[in-house]
DNA sequence: AATGAATGAGCTTTCATTCAT
DNA sequence: CATGAATGAAAGCTCATTCAT
């Protein structure tokens, strides 16, 4: 059920193929599974089929890997938002693609590092947790933008802030049970979020 | 900021005045502010004002504990969405009601012991995981029967399913970012979610 | 040639039979015979005769643990120089007791503590250093008095403060070589170190 | 306050200006400054700018190297007391000029050195300590010649060994206290030291 | 029930040393 | 000779849990 080695699982964009990568790798994918606090640096540098004490070569604790992790999603993530809002120019369009994206993130190759981003932010050490808040404003301000820009059209009536809150629950609570290789597509659920949002 | 004593927070429901509610709410607070992980039992004994080995008198493990918050805030909170549902005949009312009550768990006094519920899931122990699943099934189908109605009355248009998790998952997220003493009231924001999902 | 357990080791009157004292007293006999830096604590708990995690019952690191051994020895041969000057009223007399004291706290049985005091200073933490550096001065300030009577009294030419350093020296270095069952006694060493000093 | 490079820090007479005279010129500095057990080879390299793999090129261990600083340390200072007798035929002269050689040792350019010496015999490995405790005696007995040849003439009471020893302790003492920019010179010292134990 | 000292397995981290390049 | 990533044994310390009182 679960991989007991990192030849097993699937490599994830953001991470490369070097040493420090396939260590993100692997902590992505145990800190989900497992959740941070029961996953030993000995389990992830077995994982990773290097010793223990290698592991502090290329971080300087625990909270250190975990804090890179999120940092490389992060900021992967947000170039993705970009993407998303250069391949439509109509602010409808780029809610859409915005959608999509974000759903990609979740339930795509990254999945297992964006949960980790949702559900370990509190593993993390404070000092941590502020630095990383600057990157999550620049990728919210993304969607901020775009949700204004509709509301000037009058496409949505309510507080963008809050709006986005909303939506971005209900894509975020998608890595609880959506599978990609089950009934829906991810077009399909996309396309069911599009429409329940904007009626 | 974060209290160091149960005497200076408020009380929640589900927990009565006795020492294993009270231990219970103690819990809740402090796996809630800190994470169930950097919550040792001593931490959370001194917080109620015993010492950590009484703490296994009432309950037989850390684990234990921790599922008991659960338990009893699943138990509640059903509770609280049969009063919903009975607090109303037409399903679009029900289905008003079951949100407002739901913003009520999370946001309320039970709010610390709901995000508890969702942030540490993964903590629990794989047998206490499935004792819980089968009351949370309980509980989610409560809300599939009503959205079950408003299909057949063609009222929504998606699978039901998909369509409560969708919006479980924007409701579960104010956990992270409504507070009640906001600039928005709590039938405020029950009004802007049911009107961003049923239009 | 060296004690394996604390039962094979002399007492030390200012360690007493509690828990906290025989650990006090075996980190004193440990870190006298093989450095503070080459016992390690789960040496230091088998040898009194505990787990390793119990030490952390009684003191927070194991640098607390040698703070202690360090204070207590201080207040207690404090209490010994404070002894030796009421047993005189002539201020020479006064310094031979002095003399005789300090000569017992390194040689007799609190020798090993002593020794740990001088050697294992720069082990300790900056701020139990600055610490202890109060007792010691009160203790320091026991011999100055003296010395600047006699001073007074033309017995002593030189400047109180560097005679004291250079007696506090010839009698501090004896924890290097003296042995208490070899040649000479303790009072003969006292006269010796009198005469050399007084003429 | 503390030098963080060799190049802000005095040369050490007895170490040359190689890379194994740099080297032991930084462990004397390192070892001095914050202990053997806390100084890292890490640190040690860093401080001389070279890569922490490379010590090992010039010396086999730590250990290795702490006996390195010792063993020029003992040797320098050997040859300085044989110049010391040199320079005055009379026991009496000979043995000020002694106590001042001394006392250069260790206030001098090779203090810190002395100091690691004295302070850190008890980190190095018995097999070393028993190999450099011959050169100790062949310092040890040129202080003893002296010392007889006072007994002969009746300029000294006691046995030559305690004596020694009780003087050695004095000047050995001085490494904690006494500052070469203070306010004694150390003729000043010397000639206080020879006053105090010749009257 | 309550206590709190004791347990002991297991944690993160350190660091002298090695070795392929 | 120099590098620096990798090693792996061992360190200090944590903490849920037990149990005699």
């Amino acid at each position: 059920m679960i991989a007991t080695s990192i030849t097993e699982i699937e490599p994830i964009a953001c991470f490369d193929d070097s040493a420090r990568g396939r260590l993100l790798l692997g902590a992505a994918y145990l800190f989900h599974k497992q959740g941070y606090a029961k996953t030993t640096v000995r389990e992830l540098a077995n994982f990773i089929g290097i010793q223990s004490g290698s592991l502090f070569h290329h971080f300087k604790s625990k909270d250190d890997i975990l804090a890179n992790v999120m940092h490389e999603t992060i900021i992967y993530n947000h170039a993705r938002l970009l993407d998303a809002i250069n391949q439509g120019n109509h602010p409808e369009q780029q809610l859409k693609n915005l959608i999509k994206a974000e759903l990609v993130s979740i339930t795509g190759d990254t999945g297992s590092a964006m949960a980790v981003l949702v559900y370990e932010w509190f593993a993390l050490s404070k000092e941590r947790q502020d630095e990383l808040l600057k990157l999550r404003n620049d990728y919210e301000n993304i969607w901020l933008n775009v949700i204004e820009e509709l509301k000037v059209l009058g496409k949505i009536q309510h507080d963008a802030f809050i709006w986005r809150r909303l939506l971005g629950g209900a894509i975020a609570w998608t890595v609880t049970w959506y599978r990609p290789d089950g009934k829906i597509s991810l077009d399909e659920l996309t396309e069911i979020v599009w429409e329940m949002v904007m009626q």
